[in-house]
DNA sequence: CTGCATCCTCTAGCCACTAGAGGATCAAGC
DNA sequence: GCTTGATCCTCTAGTGGCTAGAGGATGCAG
């Protein structure tokens, strides 16, 4: 059973723009064609993409997930790396979390000292002022 | 008491290249400038960048950053928007937490099943496949 | 056969910078 | 006065990960 771009696209929740992004990019390889140059995908396809996605939403860069696909596609190699990258992005999204959390809090005091009169009083603006 | 777009910089801890790129969107006025076209600024300007770059260290983006310092150049108009930018920011930026520490749970489950055999049996691989 | 959906390629835009080319000018030391 | 190195200028292009739109070809249903 072969899919169509369009197809794919609703089978593996990824626009089809984005779809030929990563064509371009080599994140997915060129598919065959019809004979009127249509894009053909079989249900690889659809793994590949869906692998793609899950890693994208965890954060992990297109390097990343070039990497983890290569990996994929070499089942003898060793899997270190694959750790390693897991293990940095975990890293990153931590550090990502606890900058936030900072930010929340200075937002936090930010936002409980609005007030209701006019710029030249505004602790909001005075606060990014000072 | 002057300075030069070096000296605005390390007045500011702000990069030149970026001075200059806060100049073309119209976030800083542009300066007068010397008889041999280097620019030249007051106090003003590192009051002004010191704002934008608190302000961007929050996570404002330019365009609430303009409007914000519309108001500041503005005291006598109300400040209920800036209030209004101020919740938003802190709005988006609790949201963005809450989806990293979802993102972190599913990464620390993924990191905590790293292996150390071949990719063919790579949890890692694995999880982001399935 | 008409009309709309789907597909194609190619280019440009988004955000907030950052890097680099290629050149002019300045300040300090000899 | 001359050299050297820092600083400045403008302009263009690149970053990441898409997204939007132009302009056109094809497919399919009524």
């Amino acid at each position: 059973m072969t899919l169509s771009i369009g197809q794919l696209a609703k089978a593996s929740d990824v626009k089809i723009p984005t779809i030929r992004f990563y064509e371009q990019i080599g994140l997915l390889p060129e598919p065959i064609r019809t004979s009127n140059d249509r894009r053909v995908y079989g249900q690889e396809a659809v793994r590949r993409l869906a692998f793609i996605r899950h890693a994208r939403q965890l954060g992990f860069s297109v390097e990343a997930i070039r990497n983890l696909l290569d990996l994929s596609d070499h089942p003898e190699r060793p899997c270190g790396e694959a750790n390693l990258l897991a293990a940095r992005q975990l890293g990153d999204v931590e550090a990502k979390i606890v900058q936030l959390e900072t930010l929340r809090g200075e937002l936090r005091r930010l936002v409980q000292a609005t007030c209701d009169g006019r710029a030249a009083d505004c602790r909001v603006i005075e606060a990014l002022a000072g």
